[in-house]
RNA sequence: GGGGCGAUGGCGGAAUCGGCAGACGCAAUGGACUUAAAAUCCAUCGGUGGCAACACCGUGAGGGUUCGACCCCCUCUCGCCCCA
């Protein structure tokens, strides 16, 4: 029997009767009111299972954006529905604040970067608050305070100590207008512009500090133990670039010896030519005088272009000779070198075998300057000849002009998994002319910046020891604030007049500063372990943090980290590992990338385009609240979409009615419900936590949204049908704030505390338990198909036979008037699903 | 050039395992309430035909597998993103 007494009210629900919603008066009284509680603050507690939910921070540009509000907003929801899940649950927020564009707008504003950032931090903190998210604000971090790049620095002495950190000349790509030096992944684009100003970007030799990331390329290649989407792991992975082959030593007709590296050794019998990056060290030595002309002018030309339009395969070949010949060591043939501009210093040794025959950009360059082509892989049923071929053929076959192979199987595939691959590199290494190698696309981390506003690199030059790391106990080493920080094409701490003088460490002679400072995303790498400990002043966190809270279990941020800050701070936890430092092989367990906010004109939201929504002004109008369903609503949270400015009505409409509900009186003369009312407001109530409880768990935001929203319509009829009052009603009323607490958190906790009269806080409650029987359908409604058409449909009992269910969709009327008397030919029961009849 | 993601009504999206396509919401249209507006409430809302019951078509295009395909396979088109 269902109970049909009505519960006694504990409100006066008449004095609630004029009270409309007004979000941004309660929502102000309520963060007040669970900031001064401290109800968010996260401290270890060994009783409860922990959380670490983090959220990727932001860079203090001054104002928050509505994609900020779109990444945040989600990850603050669930890790809000964790905590009622019973976990103790961390959520941190934090500010990336070193970096160019405090000190750009510095130099174009005068105002000092140090000054800018504080301001920025401030403004960025208070909307942050009127989010209403569970940002524990007591382990907030600036990476631009001194007593957290304090730890940066303590860290790069870290990795300099284990051989990590080294310095060398390089050509950088060098920003003329922001005069800096840019990481790889900051140049943009063909025209490879500066990806902070825009300005294309120019090759400069520097002196420079790098981390030797290339040392874990193969530990980075492995995501065994973490649950990373699919999308990130792949970037990763074509990042770093592996590929396996064979590096073998070719001579110069002079005895010099030239490195190459194939990941075609079974084509070195089809080698008949070299190919040397211009800039390669044996360029000038081998180049012989009459083509010394030729040679000087192709690598100027060279010069001026980028890595990028030099590679790309549909670019035109064009390159000189060298007029000098090396040979090859597994024939003795004598080979003309040439350079050309599709060969990289960069990447492997910057000089190649060319192998036209089986190789697109070889072939096409043999074709151009008439060089001879070998073919030396046969594809079956075909023969290929050297002069006739019309592209290379770059697959499987049978080896030929060979010498000892002629006959090996090659086949597609790559590394040592290739038969003919692995003959011949086990040949090589037998005679010394070669050996197996791994190349990788990845390079070491540039870390040097010739800028003001970041973490100066710590570390000393003596002419007579050399460089050594700044002693421990005298860090940080402290940004000077006198400083002129304009550009000058010089690093504006280089320009100090006495910041730079110093002592060595060894010797106590008068010694150089690093002025260089630091990369940010050396300062990202490990802000997640700052969280931990932030005014920890023993070490960079406190280890009884660590091990409660570490590693981060769901982390959350945008895909454009995938092979940057992603990557980094993946190498940098492993090298801290090694040093004993951190545990474990991975900082963050599993990743979760949200899409993009595009402006209602379907394109990037940029100021310039003038299509920037304003979270402020939004959260003004129809409160957080509603900002914060509106956002976890209107798109897969994994695709985004463009913002529309009318949808957020429908939002702020649900709210509104959410209220409604809670507030209006009951009417007077309402009915008693049936049980039948009753059972199905129960059904729906456990039928819909159990929906919004899986989707919380796989962020899939927007079905949680509409699944209260579908509850709510329920609710409607279900109160318009007698049940408020009712216990099913209490507990459908209690399961609601609930499940809205997360999404919701201001009107969760009004109408829980001050409406439903329950103990304050709603955020502090239990997450309901889905009553499986409750949540169980008495009968179901099957659909029955005939020849694929759906013709009728049927209603069972919802545990009913595979039996009944065929002999109840046979005695159906659409089935009789299909079937005209006749046997149908087949009948498929699927799955209490449907019923499909052919006939 | 390589890799990835995607394409479902006017729009955002839903469809949990191959099983009723279009949940939920926006916009629109008609109506109720109102001096009026806002708010709220009710109804309609993929296309074609039909008074209607209903029929046929329909998830970027074409083909395949299957009793059954938005979903799996093949070919193609377009869009976006990342990389070179």
């Amino acid at each position: 029997m269902e109970d049909t007494k009505k519960v006694e009210n504990t409100t006066d629900i008449t004095t609630k009767r004029d009270r409309s919603y007004q979000p941004q008066a309660l929502e102000k009284k309520w963060q007040a009111k669970w900031e001064a509680d401290k109800l968010y603050r996260a401290v270890i507690d060994e009783t409860r299972p922990k959380h670490y939910a983090l959220t990727m921070l932001p860079y203090p540009s001054g104002d928050l954006h509505i994609g900020h509000w779109y990444a945040m907003v989600p990850s603050d929801a669930r890790a809000r529905f964790k905590r009622m899940q019973g976990y103790n649950v961390m959520f941190p927020m934090g500010f990336d604040a070193f970096g160019l564009p405090a000190e750009n707008a510095a130099i174009k504003e005068g105002v000092h970067p140090m000054k800018r950032t504080r301001e920025n931090v401030e403004r960025m903190r208070t909307q942050l608050r009127s989010m209403g998210a569970m940002f524990d604000w007591e382990r907030e971090t600036v990476s631009s305070d001194p007593d957290y790049y304090k730890w940066t620095e303590w860290f790069f002495i870290q990795l300099f100590k284990m051989g990590l950190a080294y310095r060398k000349m390089s050509a950088v790509d060098w920003c003329p207008k922001d005069n800096t030096t840019l990481a790889r992944e900051q140049v943009i684009g063909e025209e490879r512009v500066c990806e902070r100003c825009g300005t294309p970007v120019i090759k400069k030799e520097l002196e420079q500090w790098f981390f030797r990331t290339t040392k874990y390329a193969d530990e980075l290649l492995h995501f065994d133990d973490i649950d990373w989407p699919e999308r990130v792991k792949t970037l990763q992975t074509n990042w770093i670039g592996r590929s396996e082959g064979a590096s073998v030593i070719f001579k110069t007709e002079t005895g010099d010896p030239i490195e190459i590296f194939t990941t075609r050794p079974d084509t070195l019998w089809g080698a008949t030519f070299m190919v040397f990056s211009p800039e390669h060290p044996l360029v000038d030595k081998i180049t012989t005088p009459e083509h010394k002309a030729a040679v000087e002018e192709y690598k100027t030309q060279a010069a001026r272009q980028s890595d990028i339009e030099r590679e790309a395969v549909d670019k035109e070949k064009t390159g000189v000779f060298t007029g000098a010949y090396a040979i090859n060591p597994v024939n003795g043939e004598r080979i003309p070198i040439w350079i050309a501009d599709y060969v990289l210093m960069s990447y492997g040794t910057g000089a190649i075998m060319a192998v036209p025959a089986h190789d697109e950009r070889d072939f096409a360059f043999a074709r151009k300057y008439g060089l001879t082509i070998i073919p030396v892989i046969q594809p079956e049923g075909v023969e290929l000849i050297g002069e006739t071929m019309e592209a290379a053929h770059e697959h499987e076959g049978v080896m030929i002009n060979s010498g000892p192979f002629n006959g090996t199987r090659a086949t597609n595939d790559k590394g040592m998994k290739n038969p003919a691959i692995k003959a011949v590199v086990e040949w090589l290494e037998e005679r010394g002319i070669g050996k197996r190698a791994v190349n990788y696309r990845y390079r070491d981390w540039l870390i040097s910046r010739q800028r003001y506003w970041g973490a100066p690199i710590p570390m000393i030059y003596c002419d007579v020891h050399g460089w050594n790391p700044v002693p421990e106990d005298q860090l940080p080493v402290m940004l000077p604030e006198d400083v002129e920080w304009k550009p000058t094409g010089e690093s504006p701490l280089k320009q100090h007049p006495t910041w730079k003088n110093t002592t060595c460490p060894v010797c106590g002679e008068p010694a150089t500063r690093e002025t260089d400072t630091m990369d940010t995303f050396m300062c990202s790498s490990w802000y997640h372990l700052r969280y931990l400990s932030p005014h920890y002043d023993k070490g960079p966190f406190d280890d009884a943090e660590y091990n409660y809270w570490m590693p981060v279990d769901t982390y959350t941020g945008g895909i454009e980290h995938a092979t940057m800050h992603l990557l980094y701070t993946r190498f940098f936890h492993k090298a801290l590992r090694d040093a004993g430092i951190t545990e474990g092989g991975e900082p963050m367990m599993q990743l979760r990338n949200q899409g993009m906010v595009l402006g209602e004109d379907n394109e990037k939201m940029s100021k310039s385009r003038g299509n920037v929504i304003a979270p402020d002004v939004l959260v003004e109008r129809y409160g957080a609240d509603t900002v914060r369903a509106y956002l976890m609503f209107f798109a897969r949270w994994d695709m985004g979409a463009p913002w529309d400015s009318q949808g957020i009505e429908g939002s702020a409409r649900w709210l509104r009615r959410v209220w409604t509900l809670f507030t209006d009186m009951v009417p007077a003369e309402s009915q008693t419900p049936t049980s039948e009312v009753l059972r199905n407001l129960r059904r729906r109530v456990h039928q819909t936590l159990r929906r919004v409880t899986h989707d919380f768990e796989n962020f899939e935001f927007n079905t949680i949204i509409s699944a209260l929203m579908e509850l709510l319509n329920e609710m409607y009829r279900a109160r318009e049908a007698g049940a408020a009052g009712t216990t099913q009603w209490e507990e459908a009323t209690e399961i609601y704030i609930k499940m809205l607490a997360p999404v919701a958190p201001h009107i969760a906790e009004e109408l829980w505390t001050n409406q439903l009269g329950k103990p304050y806080s709603v955020h502090q409650q239990q997450w309901p338990k889905v009553d499986e029987a409750a949540a169980k359908e008495d009968t179901i409604e099957l659909p029955v198909q005939i020849n694929g058409k759906v013709r009728g449909r049927i209603t069972v009992a919802a545990d009913a036979s595979e039996e009944e269910i065929r002999s109840a969709a046979l005695a159906s009327e659409a089935v009789k008037k299909y079937l005209e008397g006749k046997e149908p030919k087949k009948i498929i029961v699927a799955n209490k699903r449907l019923v499909s009849l052919v006939v």
